[in-house]
DNA sequence: CCGTTTCGTAACTTATCAAGTTTCAAATAA
DNA sequence: TTATTTGAAACTTGATAAGTTACGAAACGG
């Protein structure tokens, strides 16, 4: 199945941005994506609506963070994304005359939203700025100067 | 996003079997689903392969189960047809150069690997007669006679 | 044997939706 | 004014589960 890489996407431009001081613009976003400025405007609109990014238009402008990586958790992101769907597994029909499907709906539902709140529990559990800590202990525990390494950038 | 029923029809379809002694023809399947015998075929050839179910071609021929409910668990069922993706969420891209990408990966790996696991672990904990005896308990409380209540069927 | 039923399988079409693209208006700064 | 950059809408593309069509093979009845 086609899978949603926004979450993914925008947490890659959140640690990008807090290592440049200046404004990003949304061609260079693009670029360092591998993708096109629509889609990364498309995509921030959600995360400025929750004050994570602020944008500012014309000459000299761009994206910014607007609050530190410290204040936004995974789960933050995911909400201001749009909280896209979780799993790829579904049910058949959602409200099924038949008992035996409601039986098969309810199990499968159970178990579904088990693993929906664990994932959203350790969701809220990380702070964006904890991958930025853990990439740069990484980093210099390998000797490598932290920075941007994106042959596309 | 579009997501993938497998799993949730072919719960479905063993519990009715089991409700069948004689067997149940691909049409008569696909009826109930309101789905096409086609598919039926292609999806429940995976169950045949792990002995879930027989199938007999010819007059009189069909699906039946190969062996009890209470002898398959629903991770059973989920690797008989051919265990699917689970997330709709995924990854940008699986093999970044960028440290800072490989950094967002791991964490959100981490998250979803927890999950599914713990999902996978339910899974095997619930036998597919668990969903028939839940049903025939509920159905009794409420005072209903099991068995087929589909419009279609 | 022959005709019917039914599965087995491959090839093709459809529906869906994130991602990609195009386009132009509006705002900002030089 | 002119260049830059976001904002937003409209449209196309790509991927794939599901749906469809078609025909062969097997089993059975007569
Ligand atoms: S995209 Fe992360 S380093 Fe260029
Ligand atoms: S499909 Fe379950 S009762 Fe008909």
């Amino acid at each position: 199945m086609r899978h949603d890489g926004r979450l993914s996407r925008m947490l890659h431009v959140l640690l990008h941005m807090e290592e440049q001081k200046r404004p990003m613009t949304s061609d260079e976003i693009a670029g360092m994506l591998g993708t096109n400025p629509a889609l990364v405007r498309r995509t921030l609109a959600g995360l400025r609506e929750g004050g994570y990014v602020v944008s500012e238009r014309g000459h000299g402008g761009g994206w910014m963070l607007g609050k530190p990586l410290s204040e936004m958790t995974l789960r933050d992101v995911y909400d201001a994304v749009g909280a896209p769907e979780i799993f790829a597994l579904g049910l058949a029909d959602d409200q099924p005359q038949c008992l035996v499907e409601q039986a098969v709906n309810m199990a499968l539902r159970q178990s579904l939203d088990e693993a929906k709140a664990l994932l959203l529990r350790r969701f809220a559990e990380i702070r964006v700025s904890d991958l930025r800590d853990d990439f740069a202990a990484r980093a210099a525990a390998l000797g490598i100067i932290p920075g941007m390494s994106c042959a596309d950038a």
